[in-house]
DNA sequence: GTAGACATTCCAGTGTGCTGGAAGGTCAAG
DNA sequence: CTTGACCTTCCAGCACACTGGAATGTCTAC
């Protein structure tokens, strides 16, 4: 399978294809005579894989230490389980964050309400934003 | 006001204090003789105004079409509130996704318990991953 | 034999917000 | 008069996951 196909068949551009074997994430394929890549079916499970990981938030060099150890003949599963409660204290620590911060936000929006425009201090820029 | 004591007193590097003159969000101060910068007590003020847009989550591109307008003479509330609502509904979208994000997590996490590291397949580099 | 649809490598750029470093000029203290 | 701390500009690079383009080679069909 030449990489245009994978490409077709995967979703994948080819140019992301190039870039992922650099990187490590796939095998350097055979290649023919003319040095055209020549793909097995696998990759295509393979490219599933990174897929879904990235879906997950994985990251592709979180993705190429799990491609690692299975390339290395190792089990990989308890180090993605790893990765997985990571990613989830990470999203929980993200949403925390993120409705705090839309707190404060709901806060100045309310504040801006009560405020108005003509009173908006040049120097600060924008009464709106700052401490009040 | 030499650039290093602004950075001292308001917390910027003086490096980010010419690249913040170079991208548009701090005008250009006067020089002295010898060409150094030479800043006015004002622009701590608008350095608070930008760490504080910052911590809202506005990039320097919103903070500078905000600080443009005012330079313009305009008054920039109207604007800052429509950042302020838009990015409260990012916000929420982004709180969406990854509560959703958390939920696939969780399932892959509750599933992993039940399956066995020893049929974990090898083309699929790890069956805690993709489709069950 | 030639068009055009593929393939190759390599270099460089995207966006975001800085940060590092080199090469040089300036200023105050001793 | 020198040392060392400041300042200047400019060029380059970080992380991340690609993406674009140039220059070149190959395969298939007509």
């Amino acid at each position: 399978m030449l990489i245009g196909e994978l490409a077709q068949r995967s979703g994948v551009p080819a140019k992301t294809l190039r870039y992922y074997e650099e990187i490590g994430l796939l095998r350097p394929p055979a290649r023919s005579a003319s040095g055209y890549r020549d793909y097995v079916d696998e990759v295509i499970d393979r490219l599933a894989f990174i897929k879904s990981s990235q879906a997950l938030g994985l990251s592709l060099g979180e993705i190429r230490s799990v491609i690692a150890m299975r390339e290395d003949g190792d089990e990989p599963c308890g180090h993605v389980l790893q990765l997985l409660v990571d990613r989830a204290a990470e999203i929980d620590r993200t949403i925390r964050d993120l409705r705090a911060l839309k707190a404060e936000l709901r806060l100045l929006v309310d504040r801006a309400k009560s405020l108005d425009p003509a009173d908006c201090d040049a120097d600060r820029v924008c009464h709106l934003i700052g401490p009040p």
